[in-house]
DNA sequence: AAACCGGGGGG
DNA sequence: CCCCCAGGTTT
């Protein structure tokens, strides 16, 4: 038997006619920055008004290294995660400072700002500067595998043939490889869904050797799904207490001591802030290290 | 490469 | 309760 061929060129004319309309499709190097920011393990239906609101605010990494970290993280709201907004912060403060203010262009340059992995940068590359660039989020995974590997499940890693398979794939010129990875993503999101995929609107139903081959469903692997809460509660219960114990008002919360663990630490700020028991007056915060 | 991290919403 | 979401960092 010999495997199916999906047509790639099926999939871009889906994506003319059928792609939703998303602000950060046309805005600026920033703007597709904090929305790749944004769009991290969050769907993209709670990102676009945090986004509106966020560009509006902060429309360059400028403005935003020029607010504090408190003020971030409160924009930030109830999108999870919170580290995400300290990185962007942080980000937006590098961008400023060593790359006068400009989203850097380059893979490497991009990768030495926090909270850009491979898969950002190689984002802001195809869909900020226009560049050919392999793409490979969770729906680009999800697709190539179902239709191009007849697979249901991917491994927790990147595998080096799903590498090899979507270096394959990426149009030669600029343009039509940052199309690709748009239109191949859109797909993935709207169409190859994770959950009750739509076969019967999909543009290579027809080529797809998942489909073809009866949607077979392989071993599922499992991640682990610790919890914290606890710890989280611990955070609150430390942050609280010292509030509460001040003799004077508290400006700087030196994580070091009070917060061994910086992501409950951050999780828990989070909460607070939110709820209104933290006033950013009162936040403003030093990291070791950092 | 594998392990760790651990927000929020939908089914 | 389990699963999913346009992952990143650390070891």
């Amino acid at each position: 038997m010999s495997a199916l061929q999906p047509n790639q060129e099926a999939i871009t004319a889906w994506f003319r006619t059928q792609a939703r309309d998303l602000p950060w499709r046309n805005t600026s190097p920033w703007g597709v920055m904090v929305s790749e920011f944004m769009l991290q393990q969050t769907p993209v239906r709670r990102v676009l008004p945090r986004w509106e609101a966020w560009l509006e605010r902060w429309p360059q990494p400028a403005d935003l290294a020029q607010s504090s970290l408190a003020e971030a993280i409160r924009a930030w709201e109830n999108l999870g995660y919170p580290r995400r907004a300290k990185r962007l912060h942080e980000s937006a403060t590098i961008i400023t400072q060593t790359f006068n203010g400009q989203v850097p262009n380059s893979f490497a340059e991009l990768r030495t700002l926090p909270g850009v992995g491979e898969y950002t940068a190689n984002a802001i590359l195809a869909f900020a500067f226009g560049q050919r660039s392999m793409v490979m989020d969770v729906n680009i995974r999800r697709l190539l595998a179902r239709a191009w590997l007849g697979q249901s499940h991917q491994s927790p890693a990147i595998s080096s043939i799903e590498r090899a398979l979507a270096i394959e794939l990426l149009p030669l010129g600029d343009q039509d490889a940052a199309s690709w990875a748009a239109a191949s993503m859109e797909l993935g999101a709207l169409v190859c869904t994770a959950r009750e995929p739509l076969c019967s609107k999909c543009p290579i139903v027809n080529d797809c050797n998942w489909f073809s081959q009866g949607q077979p469903i392989s071993e599922i692997p499992r991640k682990s799904q610790k919890r914290y809460e606890g710890s989280i509660r611990q955070e609150r219960g430390r942050i609280l207490k010292l509030l509460r114990n001040a003799e004077h008002p508290v400006k700087i919360f030196d994580l070091a001591e009070l917060a061994p663990d910086h992501n409950q630490f951050e999780t828990a700020l989070t909460q607070l802030l939110r709820e209104g028991m933290v006033h950013e007056n009162n936040i403003g915060y030093s990291l070791p290290n950092s």
